[in-house]
RNA sequence: GGCCCAUUCGUCUAGUGGUCAGGACGCAAGGUUUUCAUCCUUGAAACAGGAGUUCGAUUCUCCUAUGGGCUGCCA
């Protein structure tokens, strides 16, 4: 038991935009680093040079700042234990891979990759898909331990390539306890000799990972399930060193909401929801859509992240990000992989653009959707919209009445609502309207009531003719309310002109 | 194929050695509403299968099945 402070990390790699699975991961890192006084830091992991691809650390950088769950330490932002990426500490790691060399935990090895790629090949077409370089194949293979000393010396002084693989010991069993997992076994014999260091001179994942999280003293590691096959070779790595291990957490993958797998980049566009926090465009100009682009809010994008593999044993939905890092704890995340599930995505949305105040919202339209009116006006605009809306643009769309003029006028409700009389009574209706003094929502409604009394007709009848001439539709808000907020000069404005269209229409066909 | 992980309504999940197996999304019905949305009420809907332990298993153990991950000088 350590009572070393809480630091933990989130370590991305750079090889293309970080999708949802991704960001909750570093989600649920910040979390527990918030939930623990600890620090949440990002570490970018580019060992790769084949697979780097530009933009994408300021495309995490970015998506993780939308989703307000910046770390504390990381590239551009500083922090003792710099540099945060694995690149530019390249000549920090062969040390240690020679240190484990010299102490007989590793070994070099000079077989190319094609050499390996054909044993690989060879053994396939012999009914054996897994050969792996492990403790029973090395001993007929081109490494240290079986070529002669001298030999091993003109190698490595004649600039041949080579790697440095783990030594991993015969029929050992390996167990650490995973807080999420519990405790997990295996045995070494199943454990194939890792490349610890590429022969481009960079460590792989698995060193470089060691190395970074001991010098950077993390406290506990939470990542992909994806990683716990490796995590053995990371406790024996921590071993080999002679370092504290520090507590592991695999969290449980997000899957495809259809059929099976994992969620990967292609599926959000095909099923019709982004898998992406925030839009990426390829180098081939390819677009992959984002959570903030289709107009999610940030709250409810990280509110449905951290309910897939976690919940609080509460009944409550809605956490704000604060909130979430009060009641989070690893104990309460889920082992089996989730379904992603777009409709709870969307509900989450409609929750937050409800309990949104009409202020803020209106301060959405301007700075977002470039709305340039006034904000009292674009205030009773989402009062009057907001809870028929899920997303911020859904408020001028089904809106647009209330700032334009219909210019159509919906077919089903002039079929089904429009008669013989209708012009003579919104005509009738008009008088009426032009006659009042105070053109507020209720003398209007008081006005339509006695209106309908005086003509023993029921509400249904004459109220859809006024909303269809007004906004052009059948359904909406109050239409109280509507023609209060349009005023009495337009409200006659679009009844006149509405009667003669409506009346052409029906005519015609 | 090997190794590892998992398995409660369609989906996300709560839960316990004895519960009417609870909630949320979605779906359906009804109510409210001029209408749509909201809101309210109700409903349908699950412990993968088989052994074992036990007075009693959804809960503990084992096996099977299914799903997933890993199996690279990728991370």
């Amino acid at each position: 038991m350590s009572t070393s402070p809480v630091r933990v990390r989130f370590a991305p790699s750079p090889t293309g935009p970080l999708h949802m699975g991704g960001v909750r991961t570093a989600l649920y890192n910040y979390l527990f680093a918030k939930k623990n006084k600890g620090t949440f830091i990002i570490r970018i992991e580019d060992t790769d040079q084949t697979r780097f691809v530009p933009g994408a650390q300021e495309y995490i950088m970015d998506a993780l700042g939308w989703c307000g769950i910046m770390p504390t330490e990381g590239p551009g932002i500083g922090g003792d234990y710099g540099p945060y990426v694995q690149s530019e500490r390249k000549e920090l790691y062969r040390p240690f891979a020679e240190q484990l060399v010299k102490e007989e935990k590793a070994y070099y090895a000079f077989d190319s990759s094609e050499e390996l790629d054909q044993m690989r090949e060879k053994a396939k077409a012999m009914g054996m898909p897994n050969w792996q370089y492990n403790h029973i194949t090395r001993t007929s293979l081109k490494n240290s331990l079986t070529l002669p000393q001298d030999q091993v010396d003109a190698l490595l002084q004649s600039g041949a390539p080579y790697v440095i693989r783990m030594k991993m010991p015969r029929n050992e069993d390996i167990r650490f306890e995973d807080i999420i997992r519990g405790w997990v076994v295996v045995n070494t014999n199943n454990l194939d000799d890792k490349v610890l260091f590429k022969s481009d001179g960079m460590p792989t994942y698995h060193l470089a990972n060691i190395v970074d999280d001991h010098l950077m003293k993390i406290s506990h590691v939470i990542r992909g399930e994806e990683w716990l096959p490796s995590a053995p070779l990371h406790v024996m790595l921590y071993r080999a060193f002679g370092w504290d291990v520090p507590q592991f957490a695999h969290l449980p993958l997000l899957l495809r909401p259809d059929g099976n797998g994992k969620l990967s980049k292609r599926d959000g566009d095909r099923l019709g929801f982004p898998v992406f926090p925030t839009d990426w465009t390829t180098s081939e100009g390819e677009l992959y859509s984002g959570y903030r682009e289709k107009g999610y809010f940030p709250e409810a994008f990280i509110n449905m992240l951290a309910f897939l593999g976690w919940n609080p044993g509460t009944p409550q939905e809605i956490f704000s990000l604060d909130e979430l890092s009060s009641a989070f704890t690893l104990e309460r995340v889920s082992k089996a992989g989730a379904k992603f599930d777009p409709d709870k995505t969307r509900w989450y949305q409609q929750q937050y653009l409800r309990n949104y105040s009409n202020t803020a919202l209106a301060e959405l339209l301007k700075a977002q959707l470039g709305r340039t009116e006034d904000t009292k006006l674009l205030e009773e605009v989402c009062g009057m919209m907001k809870e028929r809306a899920t997303f911020i643009q859904d408020i001028l769309s089904e809106g647009s009445y209330l700032f334009e003029r219909p210019v159509e006028y919906d077919e089903q409700t002039v079929t089904k609502k429009w008669k013989e009389d209708s012009a003579g009574l919104m005509t009738e209706w008009i008088e009426i309207l032009n006659s009042l003094s105070e053109f507020t929502q209720e003398p209007i409604e008081n006005a339509f009531k006695e209106f309908i009394q005086s003509k023993t007709l029921g509400i249904g009848a004459v109220l859809p003719l006024f909303r269809l001439l007004i906004t052009g539709t059948g359904t909406g808000p109050s239409m109280f309310e509507i023609a209060q907020f349009l005023g009495k000069e337009e409200c006659i404005a679009r009844l006149k002109t509405g009667i003669n269209t409506v009346e052409a229409l029906k005519t015609n066909t």
